[in-house]
DNA sequence: CTGGATCCCTATCGATACTG
DNA sequence: CAGTATCGATAGGGATCCAG
């Protein structure tokens, strides 16, 4: 699966694998989600703490970074570690998908500055 | 607002801009509403006609193509073209901006190549 | 501190029917 | 052909309270 765009032409499509395109379709919802990107970006920027990211994340409620963690933590994005202290800590840092994810991101971030108004 | 990986160490944050941060944000998650990225790929592929998007989208409704295209063509991403035949005919095409915006989605299709399960 | 459980409200969805 | 209108079902979200 992938595009091109010649220059002053249209995109051309040049190949198309249905179960590639769902792996990216579902990739691409889940990073969509309200609120994943916003706690992506706070834990590769070093939030570790569950207080940590619902502080950084503005408007980011308990409720949600709860679920939110744990859909990422299942899609194998970030890891979730238990530290057995009293009380216990748990620190939250992406996996290496998820970091190679976030740089995946970048060209994306670049589109928006491209693109700004 | 970048994002870097360095060898053998953890992401690292360089810069954050608020306006950036949102516009980042407010891009993904309309990439990432459900129908969103096939609608592209659909347009990006070539089909140009609301039914042709339709019957490529599978289990894509009218109802919520025609919302989606309304999104995509507010957000700048898709050209909606009037073409005054009878009966009326509708030509949808990818803006330059959407066009680039493909392209910066490449890297998240090849993301979600290298860490296929 | 790190969430789970509940309530309740709104947004969104799919299906169906209809129009210029 | 290219949508719009409407409706009931469902999912998502905020607020609040509670627990290990």
């Amino acid at each position: 699966m992938s595009i091109e765009t010649s220059p002053a032409s249209t995109p051309v499509w040049h190949h198309i694998d249905d179960a590639e395109c769902r792996r990216f379709q579902s990739s691409v919802e889940l990073v969509g989600k309200r609120w994943s990107s916003g706690i992506l970006l706070a834990v590769a920027q070093g939030s570790s703490r569950f207080s940590e990211i619902v502080a950084t994340v503005t408007g980011l409620s308990d409720r949600l970074a709860s679920q939110r963690l744990k859909e990422l933590e299942q899609a194998g994005l970030v890891h979730r570690e238990v530290i057995a202290t009293t009380p216990v800590q748990i620190h939250y840092s992406l996996t290496d998908r998820g970091a190679d994810l976030m740089k995946s991101l970048q060209p994306l971030v670049s589109w928006g500055q491209r693109w700004a108004r």
